[in-house]
DNA sequence: TTTCGAAAACCTAACCGTTAGTGTTACGGT
DNA sequence: ACCGTAACACTAACGGTTAGGTTTTCGAAA
């Protein structure tokens, strides 16, 4: 039960990483689909078993830079300013995001991505799981009081707002035109007040 | 180049008909994953290969029912009576379909999807694409001038809106609350006009 | 009616992601 | 120094899916 800072905990980060790294490489050489797992395996010099110790499919090799997306939405929401309205926080985050991905070094892999119905499919239920943890984390603040279908709701859309505004020629301005939408929703949902 | 209307057609499609069937009696008496599509072939009386020939795919078995969902989307927009504004003949539209898909029949399969990780990612993926479509329709709609990024916005928060609603103790209760965010996010593209 | 092209179905054998079962090694706490 | 266990390895399989090539069945033109 004492704190795991040891060796132990360094080896397993570098197999991951080491298996993160081979997979990569092989495929951005070769197309996702060219590329097996026991060849992702063989070249990080480890076990099919292990490989799938770390990663619980191929699909999630790719998307290890995406690690910090749920965590960094949802703290958007918590870690916000007191007294901050909850959308221009997620619009920041959001477009921090898109920012981030639409950079030019992450061109190869977008490419690879959209390339592959397998890998668009599984990034999209990913997101998916994201919206509930938003979700979650937007129903827990103090300050608001909508019930959980509305912040379900917003949740949703601040992850379409997402993955629409990638996919757009102008992903800002489509990010600008979306989030105006989705203040405007969040806002009918204000419960009745004078002024 | 004749009108293709004879035995050929209804063979097939009485194939097809018969391979659906017996995968749905399978699924829902031993569930989802316990049934192989070699057992699903077999209670068929055909060959795997054929199977595969008329299904893309194991999951795609089980949504043999909501083949018109993607349709019915769509005509609910291009078919509504001049004039009449978008987003009350999309939420008509979804209202429809959910009070479809949570009648007592859908209960079994309903519980089936439930359960199963893949056929929830199937699902939800499935919904994306119908959102496309809904989307271009909507681009399509003379009457309207809003931009690609507001229409594919708007048909993916219809699509979201039926998840959603699907899910919630009063699903009803649910897309009124979910609509009147869409309606107000639909108001702010309008363009300008007094009045 | 006969003939012929093509669609539909068949069979076999594999491919590939993934998992179970079972050891083996290396570390961390006692 | 010792033991429990976490990490890794190896083999073999399972299950969805596809490739390859053959046979059957229909539709229509000759």
């Amino acid at each position: 039960m004492t704190v795991p800072t040891g060796r132990r905990e360094r080896k397993k980060a570098a197999t991951r990483q080491k298996i993160a790294d081979a997979a990569l490489r092989l495929f951005l050489e070769r197309g996702y689909d060219a590329v097996g797992i026991r060849d992702v395996a063989a070249e990080a010099d480890v076990a099919v078993t292990t490989l799938f110790a770390h990663f619980a499919s191929k699909e999630a090799l790719v998307f290890e830079q995406d690690r910090d997306f749920e965590h960094r939405l949802t703290r958007a929401v918590t870690d916000r300013a007191p007294h901050e309205p909850l959308v221009p926080a997620l619009r920041r985050e959001v477009l921090a995001l898109v920012r981030h991905c639409t950079a030019d070094g992450a061109a190869p892999i977008r490419r690879m991505v959209d390339g592959s119905p397998a890998l668009r499919e599984y990034e999209e239920s990913m997101r998916l799981r994201h919206a509930e943890s938003l979700a979650a984390a937007i129903a827990a603040d103090p300050g608001l009081t909508q019930g959980t279908t509305v912040c379900r709701t917003i949740a949703r859309f601040a992850v379409d707002a997402y993955s629409l505004a990638r996919e757009a020629p102008d992903p800002e301005a489509a990010l600008d035109e979306i989030f105006r939408m989705i203040e405007a929703a969040w806002e009918v949902t204000r419960p009745p007040r004078c002024g």
